[in-house]
DNA sequence: TTGTAGGCGTTATCAC
DNA sequence: GTGATAACGCCTACAA
């Protein structure tokens, strides 16, 4: 029983050849039912598994999706991976997921591995800091799926998707304003990375629209790390004219702020409006209930295995970079509202 | 630039035979430094790639490692799996994930196409439905290791992670003894997890210990999603006598359950006595910040990855069921302390 | 220290 | 319809 059993037992066992046997668990035309059966029959009592690895060598693909992401531990990303994982393994495909922890060497040597583990596509989020491509180069030149989700750069051949974050900053901002805001500061991520600086453009966009000129010092980058906190809070504090709106582009790290500026007697909607980013189950929990862009992150998952499933079926012509843009939402609650 | 070249196109640009130059690739001893220096350098030039799919065929291994869990998009889970990868990533493995979404026929596909991928172990945690293990079997019985996770279930010779969730619900149970309560409710998780029917079990020897009675109502089971609230706030206005005391079996439930009550009017810490289990982001955030129990996830799945790893290198002996408690700590905040 | 050759388990191209 | 047989690319005794 432990044995691990070969088509050439079960032709053996069946006085056929390997290549009928073959043939047969492929239910492939030209075998007769009969044999078929035969051979279907066999294979399960002797407990027959097919071997990937010979598969894979024989027809060099692996049926198996690479993913890189900047961190497996985030709430917004794992709803993508959920959502990938769920669509590509429907249509029988595994995943391998890597985390390139922010950095861009990991991120090369992921995507390196990858290569090497034969993925039949690679699934793309990108690390703060990368700044050359070279290392999906490999893919691209031997035309392997290449997709990039969220934090997303524009390579010839290689399919995006995202959301449009100067819009949803833009809309954010905008909601403040219409809230009777004067004086905003906008709390960023790294804005070396697209989602950050375009949520930035649409903050300056929006204050634009209003004749509201914007000054340095509306913006502040931070990590988004909960260690951030006091330093955003005495920036607050130590400008000349009152803030009384703020962006922040992440519901987490907002909430943190929430919870800070409450205990500098700050109050909120009252004194200073706050809008966060993504929608996470803390939005709606945190008191008050925090106003947000809904980030839909398992429909982005789903999105990117719908695409890279019908790049490798082939039933999607490789478009010159075809770019999916998801829909996003303005969700108005208490911190932002009387 | 696009033919990928392989160890005989190696071999023949360097008149030594494949062999040779598989024995270099592989820092193999017996070949001299100086062979190998020409090999490594001629493989740069000319960009040559190991073919992992013949690597795997010949030596039977994959380098890869498969994750069964319940959901991919839970804070819990996704820092196990942070810390999975990281450890394994470290030791050279690749990291195959797919979701149970948690049933049991799910389950069972996703270990027999992980077993038909190859994957060198497995690490699981369980479904909620899950009631039979047959479908490990394969791996028992071909000895490939297998370790299970926080829901765990005991098989022969294989390992499993946990933390003493009985121990913990037994000290949180206390906790709001200590502080006063006389009445409490424990909002359960389904009991056919092991995680949630040992928390209960603590909870009942808090009871127990302090002289208290455990009644079935003293216990309500739901399934911890956000539409179980109104279920469970129309339990609690419903007892005669009045419930003081909550234990919830997960933060983000809790902090659900604290936004309904407040809404009703319950005053926390003082009508109601709130604590939780995970210690999740949301605890720390929520009005009045929640008492809970710390569940090291990232920590879970660090200790998973070099547990298999050292099983894979054979480093550690198969010690019949190895089984390792992760340590556990009460966080007393403003929900159950005035 | 290096070369030779068989094996890993399939798939696929020919024949018959 | 089915049977040979050659790939697929690497590893590894066994020889030399």
């Amino acid at each position: 029983m432990d044995k691990k059993i070969t088509i050439y037992d079960l032709a053996k066992a069946l006085g056929v050849s390997a290549g009928t046997v073959s043939r047969s668990l492929n239910n492939h035309r030209s075998i007769s039912d009969k044999t078929k059966q035969r051979v279907i029959a066999k294979a399960n009592e002797l407990g027959y598994q097919t071997n990937k690895f010979a598969v894979n060598l024989s027809t060099q693909k692996s049926n198996t999706i690479g993913v890189i992401v900047p961190k497996l531990n985030s709430i917004f990303m794992s709803d993508v991976l959920a959502g990938i994982e769920k669509t590509v393994n429907e249509a029988g495909y595994n995943l391998i997921i890597s985390q390139s922890l922010e950095m861009m060497e990991k991120e090369k040597l992921n995507a390196k591995t990858l290569y090497n583990s034969g993925v039949d596509a690679l699934l793309v989020s990108l690390a703060y800091d990368t700044n050359d491509f070279d290392h999906f180069a490999y893919y691209i030149r031997h035309n392997i799926p290449l997709i990039f989700l969220d934090r997303v750069h524009n390579l010839p051949n290689c399919s995006t998707i995202i959301i449009n974050n100067k819009q949803a900053g833009f809309e954010a901002t905008e909601h403040l304003i219409e809230q009777g805001c004067k004086n905003l500061l906008c709390i960023s991520g790294n804005l070396k990375r697209n989602v950050y600086s375009e949520r930035l453009m649409g903050f300056k966009e929006a204050l634009a629209k209003h004749q509201m000129k914007f000054k340095k010092s509306n913006c502040l980058e931070t990590e988004l790390d909960p260690n951030d906190v006091p330093k955003v809070i005495n920036y607050i504090k130590n400008q000349k004219q009152a803030i009384d709106g703020l962006f922040v582009a992440s519901d987490t790290f907002a909430a943190h702020c929430i919870k800070a500026l409450k205990k500098e007697h700050f109050r909120i909607p009252e004194d200073i409006k706050i809008i966060g980013f993504n929608n996470d189950p803390i939005s709606e929990l945190v008191t008050p209930p925090l106003s947000t862009i809904n980030y839909p992150g398992y429909e982005m998952g789903v999105l990117a295995g719908q695409s890279v499933i019908s790049q490798l079926n082939g039933s999607l012509d490789l478009q010159p970079a075809n770019s999916i843009t998801l829909r996003h939402q303005l969700i108005i609650r208490e911190s932002t509202h009387i």
